[in-house]
RNA sequence: GCCCCAGUGGCGGAACCGGUAGACGCGCCAGACUCAAAAUCUGGUUCUCGCGAGGGAGUGGGGGUUCGAGUCCCUCCUGGGGCACCA
């Protein structure tokens, strides 16, 4: 009964082809079941498919399977994030259209998805570049317009003078544009802005009930992101030189106002429009701002390494000390961006201002005495004290406490109408102007008379010209010769469109909810986005952490303050999986090799790694995240069609946790192709010896063989299923491996002798076995199991098949082993019913003789019971 | 500098709520089958002392709480990630 080698690529291919016959993961809302939204983030159509997205695809099929035979009526999307950058690179380059490129890169990787049996409903697929789907975003974009949560203002700017274009930060290299090399400008340019500040605090507080689904990690990074501060603003009059009037008093904002006797100088941004201001009439002064803008664009470590000020003559009065006068600097460590743009020095408490202080040779007045210290001898060093204490050299404030000294500071400030309490936020508005061709059109004409005027929305959408060309530096949109020409909507006079379209983060904030209906004549349909919405389980990279998934949350508030949806939050629990390393390979004159150019001899310290082509030897390098630049790719082409794709995903799957990196090793790819096999053989030998399906009627009662392996089926199921839904895969697949030796070990037993009453029942429990085997892998190794089911006699689909029930009366045994230790150390071990009272377990442990020999003769003076668990006897 | 995460055999990793550390897999060693190899199967595999029975040590280092610590607390070290003059 040699059973044949299972030839995975030819049945997966032909599993695939059933599962789309039969419609098997076609989804509608029209169901009795509980609704389960598995999704994953949907890929960069960047032309293939690579490991990154054979782990996320992997890890949500296993959920999405496996909540499909739990019950659920599940819905498991993809779709294309298709506008950005590359596609007008790669126009630029090839001289192929972006939307050509985009299309052609989707026919492919759609192709290689379908490949790894993914269990998606493919009918709600869809490519943001489509005007299917911007139309509705643009849509969106006119209703957060009305609402105020999208606006215009001027912002500085990337501007790259050659290419006539704004760059992303990740584009400025050095200082220089990353493609012309031109040096970097920073401009002014009126731009589009989503209000994501409007938002600052419920998104902030909205985390607190996230941290019990999503990763800590994502929280905090979130939290600092939004970075709130509670302080106060506080108005200084100042003395000095003609000002205009609204020059005249300084804002500054603080934290530590309760510092405020400590201050000890005034400090202003480069940027602050009274250093401007200023500057206008003093060379010198223009110069240190000059200075501290080039050194601000090139040399990041430069300006950290030391605080630089400059003196403008000017003095700020002491709020509550008028006699007290602070000179005014303007400093290279203000930023205009944050507060106000302008800070006291308090030296003593704040080590930038300690270090500026020393500096500039001013004086540094402790007021927070440290508990336990002396107010006579107390003084600051090098270090600033940012520790608590209470308040000293502070006049009304000595003896409190900081925080009773911030509350009598903010009270007076707002008594004398000279600043209030207030509260501040590190986040800014969400910049989504981007002058660029392949992105959404932001749907607005500018019109001399009537400003700006949104597209009506019977017009949308606006659609992008398809007749572009990139040979021109600048935006296509802009010079296209007709696009931009339009009438205006109200006064009918000639006007221009907006020619920015919006940054592809807008379009990877509302997916989630498009696919709930994809084909909606409205961005969302009421109805099925409430059956459907909030995503169950989002899984993703680490690196969407900050910006996609805050992106995503603001739009959710945004989309319900305009009655799109209903709900806050877009995604019930968060999973972010780790990236997929390999080693890298290096040729003596210093070339990357990717792994197939590479033969390996020798193996564990031996191994070494000569060049395929060459024979030359090759250094074998850190491992690092797969990427085209160091060539440590795999093709998972080249995987699925030497393995299959079951082997893909479960090297995926085992030994590894999903949010730990994953190290892609071809040792470990060929070992889960064994076990493919492995599995193949068991069922094929078990459906040859025990061909009677499911329904054989079960013995009246089994034999301790048959009773052992039917426990440790249901306890694998029992286990297998926890593991699944907690996501950790890799103790399931283990799981999954020791039943396999169980089912060989039992089958090696039924075929010895078929008389012995030991073995009564233990056919028909191999054959139980086998199907709860078979059932379990579904989620994993979706083909291979539907082979097997066939096998095993069914011509029903696996994939419809319900989850198995556990027999709960299996998994509690009536004799349990425990541990017995002496004085805390193990020293034997004890089997005993799992009833046993506790002097029961103690008297039996009592009896050991290795007990008595641990004890050396010593009384026992304590025995600790835990029932079930271990028995401790201290003497 | 600040914040977060991680550190367990040769390797990936397991260990529920503090209760037999090292499940499972890879690799390695030995054996079976074979003319041989591949494939497959069986057994062994933390280190250390011992012929053996058995003993000792052991989860990055140090300290603590506890009958008992990989798990909790303090502290330090290493690696990874995030923020970075945020007032």
């Amino acid at each position: 009964m040699a059973s044949e080698r299972y030839n995975a690529p030819v049945r997966e291919k032909h599993w695939q082809q059933v599962w789309t016959e039969n419609g098997t993961f076609r989804t509608n809302e029209k169901s009795k079941k509980p609704k389960r939204y598995q999704l994953e983030m949907f890929p960069y159509p960047s032309g293939r498919i690579h490991m990154g997205h054979v782990r996320c695809y992997t890890l949500g099929d296993v959920m999405a399977r496996y909540m499909r035979a739990k019950g659920y009526n599940v819905l498991h999307p993809m779709g294309w994030d298709a506008f950005g950058l590359p596609a007008e690179n790669a126009a630029m380059e090839r001289k192929v259209h972006p939307r050509q490129w985009t299309q052609e890169n989707i026919d492919t990787m759609r192709a290689q998805l379908k490949a790894m049996g993914l269990s998606i409903d493919w009918e709600r697929e869809f490519a943001t570049c489509n005007p299917d789907y911007y139309v509705h975003q643009q849509r969106l974009f006119l209703d957060f317009l009305k609402k105020k949560l999208a606006y215009r203002k001027t912002a500085k700017v990337n501007w790259d003078p050659v290419e006539k274009t704004v760059l992303a930060n990740e584009q400025v290299i050095d200082g220089r544009g990353w493609r012309s090399g031109a040096s970097v400008e920073q401009r002014d340019l009126t731009q589009w802005f989503f209000k994501i500040t409007e938002y600052a605090e419920e998104l902030l507080s909205a985390l607190d009930t996230l941290e019990a689904t999503w990763p800590d990690f994502v929280c905090t990074q979130q939290r600092n992101w939004i970075g709130k501060s509670t302080g106060a603003n506080m108005r200084f009059a100042l003395d000095g030189g003609k000002l205009p009037k609204k020059l005249a008093a300084l804002d500054v904002f603080t934290t530590r106002h309760d510092t405020i006797f400590g201050a000890s100088f005034m400090a202003i941004s480069p940027e602050h429009p009274l250093a401007q201001h200023l500057a206008a009439k003093n060379e010198a002064l223009a110069a240190f701002i000059e200075e501290c803008r080039r050194i601000g664009t090139t040399e990041e470590a430069l300006a950290r390494a030391e605080k630089k000020g400059f003196d403008t003559g000017i003095v700020a009065v002491h709020p509550f000390k008028p006699d007290v006068k602070l000179p005014v600097y303007v400093a290279n460590f203000i930023v205009m961006g944050y507060g106000t743009g302008a800070i006291f020095g308090c030296p003593g408490h704040d080590q930038r201002d300690l270090d500026f202080a020393r500096k500039y040779g001013r004086p540094v007045v402790p007021v927070v005495l440290p508990p336990g210290a002396d107010p006579n001898t107390f003084s600051i060093g090098a270090e600033a004290y940012v520790g608590d204490g209470t308040m000293i050299n502070s006049e009304f404030l000595d003896g409190l406490t900081i925080e009773a000294a911030k509350d009598k500071i903010a009270d007076l400030l707002e008594e004398r109408g000279i600043g209030e309490r207030k509260v501040n936020y590190r986040m800014r508005d969400w910049l989504l102007s981007r002058q660029r061709y392949w992105g959404c059109p932001i749907p607005v004409i500018h019109c001399d008379k009537d400003g700006i005027v949104p597209v009506p929305v019977a017009e949308l959408p606006v659609k992008l010209p398809e007749d572009v060309t990139f040979d021109k530096p600048g935006n296509p949109l802009d010079h296209h010769p007709t696009w931009k020409h339009v009438p205006c909507p109200k006064c009918g006079q000639p006007a221009v469109r907006e020619t920015d379209t919006m940054d592809t983060f807008v379009d990877s904030s509302w997916y989630q909810f498009r696919y709930t209906a994809p084909n909606a004549p409205t961005p969302t349909d009421k109805k099925a986005l409430k059956y459907w919405a909030p995503v169950d389980q989002y899984i993703g990279g680490k690196e969407h952490a900050v910006l996609h998934l805050l992106y995503a949350r603001f739009f959710t508030r945004g989309m319900k303050a305009t009655r799109h949806v209903e709900i806050d939050e877009p995604f019930a629990s968060m999973f972010t999986q780790g990236i997929v390393v390999h080693e890298t390979y290096r040729s003596e004159n210093g070339d990357w090799l990717t792994p197939a150019d590479v033969r390996f001899e020798g193996d564990g310290a031996n191994r070494k790694a000569v060049s395929a082509a060459t024979g030359r030897p090759v250094e074998i390098g850190p491992i690092e995240k797969m990427s085209k630049s160091r060539k440590n790719v795999v093709d998972p082409d080249d995987i699925i069609a030497h393995y299959g794709a079951d082997t893909a995903r479960l090297f995926i799957v085992s030994d590894t946790p999903p949010d730990r990196d994953i190290i892609w090793t071809e040792a470990g790819v060929a070992g889960a192709g064994r076990q493919v096999q492995r599995i193949s053989r068991i069922i094929d030998d078990i459906a040859a010896r025990n061909p009677v399906k499911g329904g054989a009627p079960r013995p009246a009662a089994f034999g301790p063989e048959a009773d052992a392996l039917r426990r440790a089926a249901h306890k694998t199921l029992n286990s297998v299923s926890q593991n699944i839904e907690g996501l950790r895969y890799n103790v399931a697949v283990a799981q999954l491996y020791e039943l396999t030796h169980a089912l060989s070990g039992a089958l090696e037993k039924s075929s010895a002798a078929a008389q012995d009453p030991a073995r009564e029942g233990l056919d028909w429990a191999i054959r139980e076995a086998a199907e709860l085997y078979v059932l379990m892998i579904g989620p994993m190794l979706p083909h291979l199991a539907e082979d097997c089911w066939a096998r095993l006699g069914y011509n029903t689909l696996l994939a419809d098949q319900p989850w198995p029930e556990v027999e709960a009366g299996l998994l509690v045994d009536d004799q349990i082993t425990i541990a017995v230790q002496v004085n805390g150390k193990r020293r034997d071990e004890l089997t005993i019913a799992r009833t046993a009272t506790k002097a029961e377990v103690e008297a039996a442990a009592l009896k050991l003789e290795t007990v008595a020999r641990a004890l050396e003769g010593r009384p026992v003076t304590r025995v600790i019971v835990v029932p079930q668990r271990i028995v401790n006897v201290v003497g």
